[in-house]
DNA sequence: AGCCTTTGACCAGCG
DNA sequence: TCGCTGGTCAAAGGC
């Protein structure tokens, strides 16, 4: 397996500030099935794009019913340039019991070397996007680019202002929440700061009705109700 | 025994 | 219409 791939590969997200806490996290799994979500995650495919300067990994969630999909595009250095998720997760979080979901409890911000500002994206398409927004770095246009995907690819009710204000995001994560076929439910939680308990973890991303934590899902819970409406 | 990773090939969409 | 890139599937191997 991946028990003992390349140590660069393994700290994917992490970029090159991954703190001990977080290696510890991620055993050895060359690329973690479950990673920074906490789902468990299938590659089935693996491609060099744009000249070989990236390899895109292409996961599956492994969950039965599970339509997404996870698109992780990495640099040689083995840095995790982009993250891109298709679809929303219908299905609660695995337990960490089963095999190894232990991204599971990691910060969003740091799974994603969001609070480092690594420098690497993360976009959530068929449902929700998001990405840390890191001025001065090569993602900068990428931000632009990654904005007008998401707009492009669905083209629905941009909850984004009234989602989360962009003027309080913590770390510059801007985020906005769409809509999309094929996506039924989706949630897109971002704890700034001052929300509830995901005091554990400053910044955490539900897709799909996944949140394993039931209290903060409540309140969540209405926030996605209000925008994400699907039902 | 089961699941995951890896690699190659095939197909679809776009320029 | 041809070529290229991206995305997915399937088979084999390994842990």
């Amino acid at each position: 397996m991946s028990q003992h791939k390349e140590p660069i590969h393994s700290k994917n997200v992490g970029m090159h500030h991954i703190p001990e806490e977080q290696k510890g996290t991620y055993p050895s799994m060359g690329m973690g099935r479950t990673s920074e979500d906490g789902y468990n995650w299938r590659k089935y495919g693996q491609k060099s794009v744009k000249g070989s300067e990236h390899t895109r990994s292409y996961y599956k969630c492994t969950h039965l019913d599970c339509p997404v999909r996870k698109k992780v595009q990495q640099s040689h250095d083995g840095q995790i340039t982009e993250i891109i998720y298709k679809g929303g997760h219908n299905h609660p979080k695995p337990l960490p019991s089963r095999r190894s979901a232990l991204g599971s409890t990691l910060p969003f911000n740091e799974m994603f070397g969001l609070g480092e500002g690594g420098g690497s994206s993360v976009r959530v398409e068929g449902g929700s996007i998001w990405r840390n927004v890191q001025p001065g770095s090569k993602n900068d246009r990428a931000g632009s680019d990654w904005r007008a995907n998401g707009l492009e690819r669905t083209s629905s009710t941009s909850a984004v202002s009234a989602f989360s204000n962009p003027s309080s995001n913590t770390r510059g994560i801007s985020m906005g929440i769409f809509e999309s076929a094929g996506t039924p439910d989706l949630s897109i939680t971002v704890a700034s700061q001052d929300d509830d308990e995901d005091g554990a973890t400053q910044g955490s991303i539900s897709l799909g009705d996944d949140v394993d934590d039931e209290g903060s899902q409540s309140k969540k819970r209405k926030k996605e109700n209000c925008m994400t409406e699907k039902n």
